[in-house]
DNA sequence: GCGCTAATGCCACTGAGTGGCATAACTGTG
DNA sequence: CACAGTTATGCCACTCAGTGGCATTAGCGC
């Protein structure tokens, strides 16, 4: 059974509902100390739940993967998001800035203590770590086709098969994704007030990466094949 | 730049060569058809090792996963467009349209037989298949990756952490998966030729994703909170 | 034919993830 | 405070993906 001192914020729940939150913030957290100190293929899950004294199965049944327990606070941000999304009235403005509204909304919902560091942490880990990065992407994948099925159910578009709706949220998330490698790769310990800024920058830059063109000034490339115009 | 990816021309190869890649290729429609018929987690690696005549060891000398014998067409086309890449000139056109003709260019050289079907089955696979889905996303990513090395070492951008030349990429790579599964749901077996349309499609749709708003016409989302004007 | 090299097969092993079932812990009644 | 109902947990055995080591085989150059 767990300690019974250390809680978190302890809602109004029924002390079985504490009991298992503390369980699964406790597992989050140790998992990405240890996957941070020794690797995430470093530490095995029998190691894990020994250091959180729970049995594997107990863990199973809080976290569908071992990559899973990493990922956590991401995915809290994202399941606010498509929350936000629910209560957002559509105004005349375009559905991606509806969409970018959403998020930084549930960005700014992120109040837990200490939730940016454990998405940093979350991040460096996924950057080194294949299966971490794929299930995260996946796990992407399937909050846009939630939204996505939001969108059409609160919005009527003109054409059911329309396809920017669908792009308008993967440009979303690409945009997003541009953002949290910058903020990552911040110098000394950036703020969750950091990551609202980078997300703004990202999202400036969307409508100019279809447009960019490259000046044709010198260009070392052209040193290979010069001779090639017919 | 140009270089022989393993096509079906079984050139001039050494033997050993071509024997190799035989098992491959029978490991890579075997897979799909017991996948297929059977679902992905209804076939176990010893299975399908066992039908191809092959040991477990060999099977992983060949691909890095289980999942990875099953996305093997669409990997081919992503390959072919980094070579692609490497080849193209850069006229005055913008990023985005280089990478767009790159990847028709791409898709111009899946000769091989068959390849579109192996494709069809592959992503109806994936769509049904969430680790198969996940894989499938990494591998993207590191290709974007990689297009993105290629892109800075070829075209000196103003800036070097200019944000535009990534997001392209992965709006490019959004734009393909939209048409992708466009062209996956097609009645009947649809053709190299459908896809090169649906990707024409999703491309053109890209600018509006960004602009598309829904015009307040009736609105059934308003029923909730209708006096919420200030 | 005859070494040389590289692919293969075989075997044992780790570790993720699952199912079943008994037990312990919380909950709300009387 | 006991009691019954519910729910999380622990334990055990099991499947299967993936890896490392080493002997064997098969293509290759001579």
């Amino acid at each position: 059974m767990t300690a019974d001192l250390p809680s978190t914020d302890n809602g109004r729940l029924p002390l079985r509902e504490r009991k298992k939150l503390r369980t699964r913030q406790a597992l989050i957290d140790t998992a990405l100390e240890l996957f941070t100190t020794r690797g995430f293929n470093g530490v095995t899950l029998d190691e894990l739940c020994d250091a959180v004294d729970v049995s594997k199965r107990t863990f199973f049944r809080n976290f569908a993967s071992k990559e899973d327990v990493a990922m956590a606070p991401t995915q809290d941000l994202w399941r606010t998001f498509l929350d936000e999304l629910e209560g957002h009235e559509p105004d005349g403005r375009p559905v991606a800035e509806m969409l970018q509204q959403a998020l930084f909304a549930a960005l700014e919902r992120m109040t837990e203590e200490g939730w940016a560091r454990r998405v940093l942490l979350s991040r460096r880990l996924a950057e080194k770590t294949p299966s971490m990065d794929a299930h995260g992407l996946h796990f992407c994948h399937e909050t846009s086709r939630t939204a996505l099925d939001t969108l059409h159910r609160r919005l009527q578009f003109a054409a059911p098969d329309d396809l920017r709706p669908r792009l308008a949220l993967d440009l979303l998330i690409a945009a997003f994704h541009c953002a949290l490698d910058r903020w990552t790769s911040r110098p000394d310990t950036p703020t969750r007030s950091d990551l609202a800024t980078d997300m703004r920058n990202a999202f400036a830059a969307l409508p100019g990466s279809l447009t960019l063109t490259v000046d044709p000034r010198e260009g070392p490339f052209t040193l290979v094949r010069e001779n090639h115009s017919p």
